[in-house]
RNA sequence: GCGGAUAUGAUCUAGUGGUUAUGAUAGUGGCUUCCCAAGCCACUUACCCGGGUUCAAAUCCCGGUAUCCGCACCA
């Protein structure tokens, strides 16, 4: 088989460090992947730059909460249901199915098992017991009664059930956004891909809460001019911020901004602007939270275009979910600009009365009476618990007030934009991979940004002649204390050295040579052009700073 | 999960029932004192797992696992 891109980048992976497969030495299991000493720094600078973006750019705040999540709040969610397939197992061949896959479309999947409608596609047992399964990873909190629990499918969860604290937080304005960085875990019925698909991944999300009558940003008039790569499914087009919004490609300045955010932040981090775009979602493949999706989507060379950031505007679904499910008090309040004072008409009940006389209903009674919102027509008829009642008059009695209102309540929107780490991990590599033909021989390199490189600077003794090789690691000391990440190596020939570094992506390489013990001179070897510089050893620590950037 | 293919050191690979399991690359130590994977010497590392057939299995058969390619799934 000829080797690919993924091949040849998965092989290097592993040889120097980047990723590993899980569990190998138990033969390994799909979905689940090592960060080497290399991927483990990788992947701390990329999620660095990533909060230099929310955190600094935007003004995001972040937070961390459990991965693992009590059952009711991913009910509330919609998760349990929407992620559960009814399944059935062949008791005679032990194969698994998807009832929804044995049915007719349009036939309930229940149904059909309780009339033993569905048998074995492969040994034509009739199945009669279908049970649910659910793609998130269960689990019990406590031994015995615990409680039940999942292995959180994304973060946002532990966001949303921090609103009303979050809200206080931040003054109480919107708009406010809350980021998390973390792992989340589904369990995929057939990860593929290699690492593209994990069933446990890193993830980073930003939760940005708006006024759904007001989705403008404050930052969109500094970016309005910048142009975004977008595809609608049909044809790719170039398009401004303004326009994109102004002409109803992109429902509203808060999407357009953070999909700004998204492409400047991919590019950052050394993704090529020549495989990346925006897609946006077709209505039959929004989540069910989802009101309008943009995915940032990547090209690899194996898997075409893979999606990596998901920006989605989940609108109030779910805090409106948790509201009903928890009854905590998640609303926000939209102030007037002058108080209103209203004459509103309330129905008191009469509890001295309404007791003796109803006795056990009065208590539903009141509550209906208090309910009102007009005022009551003589007789009074309620219906309580499927029976009418008629109330009299003596029983409650309907009193002015004027009530000063300061503003009015609702349920924020969010705008979500959520990250594959893992994915946009393989693809700075896979973007970053060249391999060229050097004397007959395959030589590869890594253009890893500076800013993301693992290794920054490379410090090798020309040769291993004792005074070369003490002043060599006096620069590696000296580089450290600067805060460089450096690599020392005095192991085989110089060209040797330089091409282990150019495989791993370290951008400079510092040799000390026999000038160098003259004159405290070094060069300065450059990854990409391989050209040298010659640099003084007192501004080494200011000339390597200014090229790692 | 379905169908097909594959599985030998870190990597690529030879090996068609009996080998001390082939070679290369990489790695480590040394020599060389050298600016782009040079050379020389030495060394480390492998038959995916479990059953079966056979006097004898890396090799044949069955099952499992993983990987790859289609299909399905991918909130």
């Amino acid at each position: 088989m000829p080797q690919d891109v993924y091949n040849k980048l998965m092989m290097l992976a592993k040889r120097r460090g980047f990723i590993y497969p899980s569990f190998e030495i138990y033969g390994g299991v799909a979905g689940f992947y090592d960060y080497g000493p290399l991927g483990s720094q990788l992947k701390h600078n990329i999620e660095t730059i990533w909060r230099q973006f929310y955190l600094l750019k935007d003004s995001c705040v972040e937070i961390h909460t459990p991965t693992i999540t009590l059952y009711e709040v991913l009910k509330a969610s919609g998760h349990v249901e929407e992620f559960t397939d009814l399944t059935v197992e062949c008791n005679k061949c032990k194969h698994a199915f998807k009832v929804e896959d044995l049915v007719k479309a349009g036939v309930s999947a229940e149904e059909a098992v309780q009339n033993g409608d569905v048998s074995c596609p492969d040994c034509g047992t009739t199945f009669t017991e279908a049970h649910p399964v659910n793609l998130m990873f269960s689990t019990y909190i406590g031994i015995g009664t615990g409680r039940p629990a999942f292995l959180r499918p994304e973060t946002a969860q532990g966001i949303f059930t921090n609103f009303h604290l979050l809200y206080r937080y931040c003054r109480e304005k919107l708009p406010f956004g809350v980021i998390q960085v973390g792992k989340g875990f589904r369990n995929e019925i057939s990860p593929r891909q290699g690492t593209l698909r994990q069933r446990e991944f890193a993830m980073a999300e930003a939760e940005v809460f708006f006024d759904p009558e007001n989705k403008n940003h404050r930052n969109f008039p500094d970016v309005k001019d910048k142009i975004l790569y977008l595809f609608d499914n049909e044809k790719e087009m170039k398009l401004s911020l303004k326009d994109a919004v102004d002409q109803g490609v992109i429902n509203n300045q808060a999407l357009a901004y953070y999909m700004y955010l998204t492409q400047d932040f991919l590019l950052t981090v050394g993704i090529n602007p020549k495989k990346f775009r925006f897609r946006k979602h077709g209505g039959d493949e929004l989540a069910h939270y989802a009101r309008e999706c943009w995915d940032a989507e990547l090209l690899s060379e194996r898997f075409g275009w893979v999606e990596c950031v998901g920006i989605a505007d989940r609108s109030a679904y779910d805090l409106t979910a948790h509201i009903d499910a928890s009854h905590v008090d998640m609303y926000a309040l939209r102030k007037f600009p002058t108080p209103k004072e209203i004459t509103v008409k309330k129905v008191l009940p009469n509890m001295g009365k309404l007791g003796p006389l109803f006795k056990r209903k009065a208590g539903a009674i009141q509550k209906a009476l208090e309910a009102m919102t007009t005022v009551p027509k003589h007789p009074l008829i309620l219906t309580i618990d499927g029976q009418k009642i008629s109330v009299p008059s003596e029983c409650y009695e309907v009193v002015e007030t004027i009530e000063k209102q300061v503003g009015e309540r609702f349920v924020p929107h969010v705008i979500e934009p959520s990250y594959g780490i893992d994915r946009i991990i393989y693809f700075v590599l896979e973007h970053s991979f060249e391999e060229i033909q050097k004397k007959d021989e395959e030589y590869r390199v890594l253009h890893l940004d500076p800013r993301v490189a693992p290794l920054k600077v490379g410090v090798f003794p020309l040769i291993s002649d004792e005074r070369l090789v003490e002043q060599a690691m006096d620069i590696d000391r000296l580089l450290r204390d600067a805060l460089l990440t450096t690599f020392y190596d005095e192991g085989g020939t110089i060209g040797r050295r330089y091409a282990r570094m150019d495989e791993v992506g370290t951008p400079l390489c510092v040799t000390v040579d026999h000038q160098s013990l003259e004159d405290l001179t070094v060069t300065v070897r450059d990854r990409d052009s391989t050209e040298q510089d010659r640099v003084p050893v007192d501004t080494l620590i200011a000339y390597l700073k200014k090229r790692l950037g």
